[in-house]
This record gives C-alpha cells, sequence and structure tokens, in this order.
DNA sequence: CGAAATCATACGCTTATGCATATGATCTAC
DNA sequence: GTAGATCATATGCATAAGCGTATGATTTCG
C-alpha cells in the first residue's frame, strides 16, 4: 500500500518541481522556511529530516538562486540564520499550488466529505511529527 | 503536506519489516505475489515498480527463506513463473496485520469516520496510480 | 531458416543518502 | 583560562537504486 502510494506521489511531484527548478530538498527547505522563517541550519535540517552536511549543496543552490539568504547571527558567531526570501516565498507558494491542484484532480472523483476528512487527518500527522 | 505523513508511514513500517526479516521491495514481491499468485519475473518487477535485474537478489533471498517459488514455465523455457508459498503468505500477511496496527494506533486519536474517509482515500491513491 | 525479440541473470556507472569523521572558528561551563 | 561542545563545511565509506549493456538460451515472425 505504501510503496505504490509513495511512487505515485513523487511521480506527481517531481514534474511540478522541475518546472520551477527546484529540487525535493530545495523544495522541503523552502518549506520550512516559509512556515518557520528563520533557523539555524542545523535545526532547519532536524525538522525537514535532511542531513545537515548533505543539505550544504542544496542550500548553495538555493542561494545562488536567489530564493534564501544565510544571515550571521550576531548573538553566535558559529552560526548563518536561514531566511527565505520574497522571491522564495513566491515559488514556493507557487509549486505548493501546483501540488494541490494536481492532488485535487485526483480527489475530485471522491465525495467532498472524505476529502475533507483527508485532510484533517493529514493535519493530524503534520501536527503531531 | 504529504511528506511528513509519508516519513511517518515508513518510519512505521520498517521496524514490523526487520521484526519480520523482510526488506522493503521483499514486502512489495510478497504483496504482488498474494495478489496476484502467478507472474513471470518480468511481469512482477513491472507491477510493483522494480528494476528486473535488481530484483534478482531479493528474490533470491524469499526463495531461500522459503516465501516464495521459481517455477519452470512448461509454455515457455526463457521464463521462470513466481509464486508465494504458504510460509510467504503468513509472513506478508503477519507484516501487514502488523503495520495496520501501528497505523491504527496513530489515527486512534481521530473520530472514526475521519480513519475510514481517511484509508478510503488511501486506497483511492492506489487505485489510481 | 534466420534475424530479431525476449527471458533471467550479471554487472558497470552514476547518483543519492545515511552515518561517521575531521577541520577551523566560536561558544559555554567549570 | 581551558577543555569540551557546537556551528557550518567538507569528505570518506557503504549501501541502494536507476538505467544501460551484455550474455546464453529460447521464442517469434517474416
Amino acid at each position: 500500500m505504501l510503496h505504490p502510494l509513495l511512487r505515485a506521489l513523487i511521480a506527481a511531484e517531481l514534474p511540478v518541481l522541475e518546472e520551477h527548478d527546484v529540487s525535493m530538498w530545495g523544495y522541503a527547505v523552502l518549506t520550512g522556511l516559509d512556515d518557520t522563517p528563520v533557523r539555524t541550519q542545523a535545526a532547519l535540517a532536524e525538522a525537514i529530516g535532511a542531513d545537515k552536511s548533505r543539505i550544504i549543496g542544496t542550500l548553495d543552490e538555493l542561494q545562488d538562486a536567489g530564493l534564501i539568504e544565510r544571515t550571521p547571527d550576531p548573538s553566535d558567531r558559529r552560526v548563518r540564520l536561514l531566511s527565505i526570501t520574497p522571491k522564495g516565498r513566491r515559488v514556493r507558494r507557487a509549486v505548493r499550488k501546483d501540488i494541490r491542484g494536481h492532488e485535487d484532480r485526483v480527489l475530485a472523483p471522491l465525495p467532498a466529505a472524505d476529502r475533507q476528512a483527508f485532510l484533517r487527518v493529514l493535519r493530524h500527522f503534520y501536527d503531531t511529527r
């Protein structure tokens, strides 16, 4: 059950991400920063389940693309705080909109009550994660 | 939005699979064969989204463990038909039961109607894949 | 009949990822 | 003041997986 679901979701998501020139981890970063705007790299990596070393390359790309910024933390010179740029926020929300659009099309044949319930359960997962 | 859900489900599934000494691909194979009992290796690999070469090792392991069998196809000497053994079926169903059990515990705080709807929607995703 | 296709199998190459280690700079606590 | 911890960064190692190629045996089709 799970495995085909995973494959279907990835298959749905990848073309959207490609269209916006964002990687999967890139999108996860943007999402994390959009939801909680300023974070240390370590905290963000933990929050999105990424390896703190491996995520560096992704951060570099996002920074080069002007989607995020790294700012030295005045209270701790080891730390660079991450934040999303307005451009990054726009990209993230556009991607989310497109992905939601696809999900909505998949869900469309189902009764509205089921759709609402599904979203409620997802929110539950998200909140308890 | 779906991403945390998937991480949670994967996190739930892996320990169960380890407990039963089955890999993820192994479980996918058992599931595929349980659902459609006799298949060529190529057909099964395609059905579960596996690479037909890479799946050979998994099939070897499952065969060694007595969970599946490979039988020459009398009508085509190139082909070996796969089938699940009664032991394989028992393992698959035990794993499924445990995974479901865990999912049920995660979903327990939610109203029953939401749970049912959630499962219905997941099934819909699965069917429209 | 013979060329092309197909089966299972093996393996090369590349990429991604998890985990570990290491570095230099900085911070914290004793 | 100093040892230990932590930050971001880089990289090694092992594993898994996708895709491609190749092989020998067999089948299909013109």
